[in-house]
DNA sequence: ATGGTTGCAAAACTTTTGCATATCT
DNA sequence: AGATATGCAAAAGTTTTGCAACCAT
């Protein structure tokens, strides 16, 4: 209920590699998945499904639950993930480089994102307590930010 | 987005003491909401608000929305707290005494339950890299159990 | 008495599914 | 040609809101 995705990532560096890994996988690169990668490729904010339906369609609005279909889909081949921040919408962005860990103050709504290698003092200590593997790419820390725990 | 709750948690250590505190500020006591309070102290397992509506009807099943407004007030308080371990409706319990926190392996799904002191060492780890009160009680650490990572 | 609360209905919001048509290979 | 993906519509799942009747204080 938490992982469509089972598998490791792909990390594939740009676009055109993306697009070759899904053919390669015997998956149908459509107009609406190219643009999908495209999108998240050239985002540095990830998106809601909306907000790419807007960008997809031929001549937009496009389809919503196709987006969510191409999304799924591109998720289970390790090319995109989806995590969340809040209450919202899900999130998405390309999977591999530039993946980002959130911390979110409870009290003053502020969302601060880190480097993954930032919180490996954690996930050690995760380890040392439980012998668990944490990753903070899908649910973010919440807690009290420095200036709201003053 | 992430906390209507605002405020520190009022550990109530008993159902008497919650409505006395909820008289106090001034609520009402109506039966639902001594339901509602009555089903999350005796309930050993967090329940959402589907559970909580069929155990507080008069003659049940009981109205939904009820239990949500009633559920939001409550936790507005501080006597109630809802998390999340996935990609379900959302999951409430009393707040205070009995709190856990949890690990969800993204491999077999098993939800790990630990006592709050347990991620005290995680807890402290990310208060040294980002000066940030880390709660796990809103969204549980994912990743890998030590079976599934070996 | 009277203002907060309830129950019901309906809506809002996010995500999923069914199906005929269009598209990729 | 044949299998897969798309678009539209409709449904499913969770939570919120409007409103008249009700009940705690």
């Amino acid at each position: 209920m938490t992982a469509p995705h089972r598998g490791p990532t792909l990390d594939a560096p740009d676009l055109g590699t993306a697009l070759g890994a899904l053919r390669r996988r015997g998956m149908r690169v459509s107009a609406a998945r190219r643009l999908t990668l495209e999108a998240l490729y050239e985002a540095d904010e990830p998106l809601t499904a909306e907000q790419l339906a807007e960008r997809v369609g031929a001549s937009p609005p496009g389809d919503v639950a196709s987006v969510y279909r191409n999304l799924e889909t591109l998720e289970t081949v390790g090319l995109v993930r989806h995590f969340h921040l809040g209450h919202g919408p899900g999130l998405y962005a390309r999977a591999g480089a530039g993946t980002r860990e959130y911390l979110v103050c409870d009290a003053c709504d502020t969302v601060h994102a880190v480097e993954p290698t930032e919180l490996d003092g954690v996930r050690e200590a995760v380890r040392r307590s439980f012998g668990f593997e944490a990753s903070f790419s899908h649910y973010p820390i919440v807690g009290l930010c420095r200036a709201c725990s003053a």
